[in-house]
This record gives structure tokens, sequence and C-alpha cells, in this order.
DNA sequence: GGCGAGTTTGTAGGATCGTAACAACAGAAT
DNA sequence: ATTCTGTTGTTACGATCCTACAAACTCGCC
């Protein structure tokens, strides 16, 4: 079995399909249509097994059965099992979230709690940024030295903050960030004071309004991992910390 | 539990969670946030469980962590909840469908096998009516008793067809089937002879063409199954025979 | 020590995987 | 007609894996 048929078998089983189902709905694509006899002959599904298996493929809608001796089964075209897992998925996610959505804590209680959250993975922090950016109403201040880590839907959000009349900032040490943010009208660029310690696992900065923030580091491996906080005190000081720090020495009274 | 509270995680397990892990989602929706000693008071999952579990939910992207002691589990929003949702399914259906579409047969070819195929359920008759009616080249006729059974994307596929300059027949015995049809440009509706067996469990009648043909019935709990035929020359000779029978009385010869 | 938080380990039950035995049947050989 | 042989479809059963569930254990703190 290759490497790439193994993949397709786990994301079968991830979209629900035992690895039995997956391994004969696959073989009837290659087959065309055919028997219990020639299933089992093209995979390692014992063909005892084949006929309990393709049942339960036929309740789900992936095959059709024709009623001889002996049996012959005929895969569903690829595009009417990619509809009919689609509208499973979308029926059985409405279900879930319509229940939850019911009972859910109206819970943007002025989020003045002093939390700090952890965000893992790329993707997830990509959103959290868009969320606290989306959220500004009067200053942002977005960095990183990664171009990688400017999305288009971020760079999106901030060209319409930017509109919005939200004064936006960009710092980055990286040219290519500054000209392709800079570019978009309503956003300064800034280059971060060289004083300040350019630890290379730096990922993203995010500073929106004076009192929510994301602090991002990228690992060896790529990976990246967020702190944030949106309405606290925690996250002012914070802040106020950061942009200490980050003033011209011209404007520092110590 | 409530009944609906079991449906909803019902859902998330077909949707790939596992059961305590769609209470425990559940349950931070509930509350807003919370540590594991809240989450395990407001359900039957263990609090030594909970951390696990909350930590599958945090890498599927459904939650964040709150680094403190306790540690505190904050759900995402349900928006973010359902798209992440959304993306892992397109993402491993993508995967799946790559490779089965790199190694199908081609095997559309020429149907001239004798071969009559069955499908149960009604969704999927649907699909396969609209897939008969669109493959025919020059004559089609629909049949059907039943209202129900007549799909919007069912009539557009007649329509088209018929404005295509396919001869397009519908035959009901039910004057609404007959109004609605008979009313787009180009289809011409009949009433079945009296003398035919009108048996109450008939459901569709599709020939598309002189070679391809459906039959289905409705069973008492409404549930419907189909044989087709495409491309046979079974099918010819069952058209053939229904056809005769359907003929007018003058017609006849005998 | 006493308590709560968090981690780790162990066990029971269920579903899937994989093997095997079996009856029913069809065709070929006797 | 009878026997033999191979195939089909059904059923049963042990092995394996994962989840649900419980309990013991560690650690920090009062």
């Amino acid at each position: 079995m290759t490497d790439d048929e193994s993949e397709a078998i786990d994301a079968f089983e991830r979209l629900g399909l035992t690895s039995y189902e997956a391994k004969v709905f696959i073989a009837l694509h290659r087959l065309g249509s055919g028997t219990a006899r020639d299933v089992a002959s093209v995979t390692d599904v014992p063909r005892s097994q084949v006929y309990s298996v393709a049942e339960s493929l036929e309740d789900r809608g992936l095959l059709e059965v024709q009623q001889s001796s002996p049996i012959r089964y005929r895969p569903v075209s690829i595009d009417e099992a990619e509809e009919t897992l689609r509208n499973r998925f979308e029926r059985e996610r409405d279900r879930a979230f319509e229940f939850v959505d019911s009972v859910k804590q109206e819970s943007t209680t002025e989020e003045t709690q002093e939390d700090i959250w952890t965000v893992r993975s790329r993707d997830r922090v990509d959103d959290r940024v868009v969320d606290l950016l989306s959220q500004a109403d009067e200053e942002i201040v977005f960095g990183t030295r990664l171009t990688e880590l400017v999305t288009s839907e971020i760079e999106r959000t901030l060209e319409e903050q930017a509109t919005n009349g939200v004064s936006v900032t960009v710092i980055s040490r990286n040219e290519t960030v500054r000209d392709r943010l800079g570019a978009i009208d309503g956003i300064v660029t800034a280059i971060p004071p060289a004083h300040r310690d350019d630890d290379q696992r730096s990922g993203r900065i995010v500073i929106a309004d004076e009192d929510s923030i994301l602090l991002s580091v990228v690992d060896d491996d790529r990976s990246e991992t967020a702190i944030w906080s949106a309405g606290s005190l925690f996250a002012s000081v914070l802040i106020q910390l950061i942009e200490a720090s980050t003033a011209t020495p011209e404007s520092e009274t110590a």
C-alpha cells in the first residue's frame, strides 16, 4: 500500500469511516464496480467482511448494490460522495451548535477579569490576532519580524481599521513588512529601537487600544504560541511597560 | 441531562469528538469559562479527566487555556469553533478524495453491461433521477403519483432538457403534478391509462432515451427504494414492455 | 497533618479487526 | 442421477484497540 493511500484512508477515518469502509470504497473506485471477491482481492479486507462493510457504506449513501448472484457493488460518483459527506457534516454541525448556542453564557461580561489566555498553533493565533484587531476602537500597534505572520486577513483588517479612523502603527525590523503595510492608506510604520532585546524567537505583538494585547513566540520548529489578554488591567500595565521601553530616547525622562 | 443535550453530544461525537470532549465543550460554553472543578461540577465528567480532555480540545482549537493555578479554560466562540471544524472537515475530505480521484477507473466504459442497481433512501433516489434525466439526449418520460417526489432540482433538470430539445413527457394521475410540470414550456403531460395496475406503493418512473430507466417504490414508512439501469439491453426491453402496456387501446393491435 | 490541584496508572466495556467455520448453491466429472 | 469441487454469503469468535470510568499518587499550600 502506498503512502498516499494510507493517508487517504486516515483521512476517511477522520471523516468517520472505519478503515475497512475506506478501503472498500477506494477499491471500488479503482475497479469501477465489483463483487466481494474482487474487492477482497485488491485489498487486505477479508472477503467475508466485505458484505457487511459494503452494507454500511450503502447506508451512508456511498455505494449502490446490484441484487444478483454474486452481488455486485458500485461506488457513487466522487461528486455525489463528497456532497453526501458534506450534507452529513453540516447536519451534525448545525445540530451540535444549535444547542451550544442555546445554553451559552452571554459572557462578553465586559472582559474585566484579569485573565491571560494561551493559544497554540499559527492558525489560531491568526484568528485571535484578527479578533483583537477588529475590537480596537482607537489605536492599534502591530509588529512582527516575519512576513509570513502577516496574513492577508490581517492585512485586510488593518486596512479596514485604518479606514475607520483607528490609529494604526506597524513596527517591524523587516523592510518587506514595512513596505507592504506602509503602502496602505492611514498606516504609519516604524522600526523598533535597536536597544530592544531582539530575541530571535519573537513572533508578533499586537496592541489594541490601551487594554488588549497579544504576544507570540515562534519555536525552533516554526510552531507559534501566543498569550493574550483583552480589556484587563493586566494588559494595560503590560502595554504601558512595552510602550515605555520602545519610546524614543528623546522622549524618555530618565 | 435533557434530550436536546444528548442529541447535541451525539452530533459532536459524529463530528469526531468523544462524549467527554463534547460535554466539556458544552459545559464551558454554559459557564463562559471555568476550572476543571467548575466543569466537573456541572457535568458527569470526573474532574481528573477534565485536564486531559481539555488538552485534546485545545489541540483541536476548540478552547484556550489560562496558565494559572488553578488552570482556567475558555471555549473559543461558536463561530470560530464552527469554522475550525469546517476547515478540518474540508481538509480531510480533500485529502481523501484527491487520492480516490487519482485511482478511479475511468469506467464510464459504455455502460453496456447488463446491470441493475439498487438505491435506497429518498435523497439518493433524487440524485439518481437527476443523473438519468441529465444524460438523456432525445426522450424523457417522467412519472409519479406524489408531488413530494418532484424536487425543485428535478423540475429544473426537466425544464433544461425540454429547452435543449429533448422530448419530455410527464405522466401522472395527480393533477397538481401535471399542472406544475405542464406549465413548463416544452413539457407534455398525460394521465396513465386506467387499466394499469395502480399500485399504491409505486413511487416514480423515469425513462431516459430508449435504454435507461429507473423505477421506485415507496414503503409504508415513506422510505423509497429504486432500481435503475442505464445503457443496458435490459433497460431497453423493460422500457418497451412498459411503453407497450401504457399505449392507448386504439394503437394496440391485439 | 489536612486540603485541593493536577498527574498518573489501572480496569471494564465496546467497537473494530482478522480468522475461521458453515450452509447453500452451481457446474463439472463420474 | 450422484458425487465432487469451488464459490457465495452468513455467522461466530478471539485479538486488539480506544474510550469511559475509577482510584491512587504527587505536589504545593495553609
